[in-house]
RNA sequence: UGGGGUGUCGCCAAGCGGUAAGGCACCGGAUUUUGAUUCCGGCAUUCCCAGGUUCGAAUCCUGGCACCCCAG
């Protein structure tokens, strides 16, 4: 069935889509490999990062003989991304660009561009794995837990996981490695990347400053204590610990909350202070992989952000869009903007966006409370 | 210019004759396809200044200087 099947495999100059590429190639797929580069760098480093990803992309396509396309999905991904990323900035709260990124470009941009190719399947080096049964499609858990990518991947649906293959959802890391030595690929001891997807490890606050420019503003605590300046709201988040430059006796300091209209940041000390816990959160723009929402309420686990362990929770019935969600344990530093993903077992069901979390402790003043922004 | 108190890393703060703890901040690294968190490492040859006593002082003595409090 893999037979001769077209397969564009989304090749980043990385091990991971090196050897996903590599055993398609072995099951007998029609392998083609294509590089995306969706930044236009401009920031002097000297050297071009995509530059060197594109060579080990090269690299990797002639010992695996096989072509490579290349594509250019900068104004997409500026458009569909990363004013999204800064508008969410702008109004206080804290995106995450690359769950879109997988939504708006490597699963549609991408997707529609490797149709034109011929491709029945597009693949990608991420660990995940895609099981189908009666012409339905599920989302399930890497079987690397410590790799497991699925939470980048929530939003997307049926659509596209029907023409997507992960070839990387059942091997560990440690054997994607081993694979990419034997088979003699040049990158194969390459250090992973990390940082926004096609941009690249950044300081961050530097970086948001060229497009977001500084405006300093007070810290207080939640009784309301003066406690300096913050250099732009858009340089924290929730539950950050450091850039205050508080010293003094006590604790630490960190981020406990955001008034964006008095463009203030509100701090308390240390880190288990009960105004970074909250009961319960309220999430919005919610996407079901299944393509039908389930019944509500619904019991099942949580991760309000990226490799931490499932939380038990309930997800009540939407109202104009917004569910809240309880959780049976308080959790930490619940924050507006980043996602909310669930998950049943090893599937992962769906998620959202975090819109707002009530904390245990020192409400916050009303105007403080993020506002939503549309950008789906 | 009477009495009392205090001056140790950017900020807190141990030490009270034996050769400068710790925390916070900051910097560097690890972890990490967001942002954070977390972890590891670095961070005062020097204790307000100047003399003195002592084998040896941040710790004792003398004299300055600075700040705080209470009285005027």
């Amino acid at each position: 069935m893999s037979s001769g099947t077209p397969v564009i495999v989304g090749l980043s100059g990385g091990v991971d889509s090196a050897v996903a590429a590599l055993l398609l190639k072995r099951q007998g797929y029609d392998v083609a490999g294509l590089f995306m580069k969706n930044w236009e760098e401009d920031d002097g480093d000297g050297y071009c990062a995509a530059e060197e990803d594109y060579k080990e992309a090269r690299r990797v396509c002639e010992i695996l003989e096989i072509p490579l396309h290349a594509v250019n999905f900068a104004s997409e991904y500026w458009d569909h991304v990363f004013s999204y990323f800064l508008a969410e900035l702008h109004a206080g709260r804290t995106p995450n660009p690359d769950v879109l990124c997988n939504k708006e470009i490597k699963f549609k941009a991408f997707l529609e561009h490797a149709a034109t190719l011929g491709a029945r399947y597009i693949a990608t080096g991420h660990y995940a794995r895609v099981v189908e049964s009666d012409g339905a499609f599920r989302l399930l858990k890497a079987r690397d837990s410590n790799k497991d990518q699925t939470y980048f991947l929530h939003a997307l649906g049926q659509h596209e996981l029907a023409r997507t293959l992960f070839p990387l959802g059942d091997l560990n890391k440690s054997e994607v490695r081993k694979i990419a030595r034997e088979a003699g690929l040049p990158n194969h001891a390459r250090k992973d990347s990390t940082g926004i997807c096609f941009i690249g490890e950044r300081n961050f606050r530097q970086f948001v400053a060229r497009y977001l420019p500084a405006q300093p503003g007070p810290m207080y605590t939640l009784a309301g204590a003066f406690k300096g300046q913050h250099q732009g709201l858009m340089y924290y988040t929730i539950g950050q610990r450091h850039g205050l430059g508080l010293g003094g006796p006590g604790e630490a300091w960190y981020v406990v909350g955001k008034d964006v209209g008095r463009n203030a940041l509100y701090i308390e000390q240390g880190t288990d202070n009960p105004a970074l816990f909250a009961q319960s959160m309220s999430v919005a723009t919610l996407n079901w992989i299944a393509g039908a929402a389930p019944n509500f309420p619904l019991s099942c686990g949580v991760k309000t952000r990226y490799r931490q362990p499932d939380q038990e929770c309930i997800i009540s019935p939407p109202c104009d869009g917004f569910s809240d969600v309880d959780f049976s344990i308080a959790q930490r530093a619940i924050t507006p903007g980043q996602s909310a993903v669930f998950y049943r077992g090893d599937v992962c069901l769906g998620g959202g966006v975090i819109q707002a979390a009530p904390a245990h402790a020192g409400a916050l003043p009303e105007s403080s409370l993020p506002r939503q922004v549309n950008y789906y």
